[in-house]
DNA sequence: TGCTTTCCCTATAAAGATAATAGGATTATA
DNA sequence: TATAATCCTATTATCTTTATAGGGAAAGCA
């Protein structure tokens, strides 16, 4: 399950991703178009520019603007910072790798095999889908939705 | 993240695909082979009984079985009973769907739009393995581990 | 220089979900 | 009727998530 957390996140960096490149936005505005509580909005924003998402500026005239191109932002890198791993367990996760420690035999664990599928598939997703694509598709979608 | 109810549920159930058909295995025994707590177990396996995964029989010479072939119980369908919906947002669930509460415009959702195709991706593998796939898988790789 | 605005940082509280335990009720068999 | 097993409800314990609070530090401006 997504986190409120992740899903504050990714509301942020899409009102980010379609303002002009460069542009800065305070946390107050976000929070406020977004309805998310301005002070948790910090704590999020603050780890995404230590992650390198985001680059800020403080005092008068600051705030918040992507650190790169909307194009090079990933749903997967946002989620695994906010969320942690991809994989539903930590014993198919292959960035956050950790043993299951009641696991009788890992080689041969059906469930672990399992969820390395489904690791690899949510990561397919995840992994190839930029803050760019996400609008774009929103926005065909709109257009096709409007046609019809 | 799977739960650990989830992933005592598939343990037992896979248990119970790998013994001659009917065969009734104790709550206990189910137990000590996967160390999982006696009564907690009890819990899961009562309530696969109840959705129609498990066959029980009480009293002596009593136990649990497979309600149905191996090949007809797959991993989506229990992960549902144990956790609710696959989709990492109630919005984006086909079976659990429930609006988000902030949410502005549902139609025009990026993140909403996203989440439904990892639902799709996951859905797609968990509802076409079956315990008769994962253990099959098992088996097929510990050939290939022993023959390399 | 001092004032304001903004991000930065740490600590902690509140709420909810998950995991586990407990104790007995019911049923089937020998 | 004794026994062994599942069945059922309630409660506790633990952990995670979500949110709040209060001030610290830097940047700009008069």
């Amino acid at each position: 399950m997504l986190s409120q957390k992740s899903k504050y996140a990714l509301r942020a960096l899409l009102l980010l991703a379609r303002q002009p490149p460069g542009e800065m936005v305070l946390v107050g505005e976000i929070a406020e178009q977004q309805n998310v509580p301005h002070k948790f909005l910090e704590l999020i924003l603050l780890e995404l520019r230590k992650q390198g998402i985001l680059f800020s500026q403080r005092g008068r005239n600051g705030g918040y603007t992507l650190a790169r191109p909307k194009e090079a932002i990933t749903f997967g890198e946002v989620i695994r910072i906010m969320d942690g791993p991809l994989a539903p367990l930590p014993c198919a996760s292959v960035a956050g790798y950790r043993r299951c420690v009641d696991c009788q035999d890992e080689r041969t664990c059906e469930i672990r095999q399992v969820m390395c599928s489904v690791r690899n598939a949510v990561a397919d997703v995840l992994d190839n889908t930029s803050l760019a694509d996400a609008i774009a598709n929103g926005l065909s979608r709109e257009r096709t939705a409007l046609a019809s």
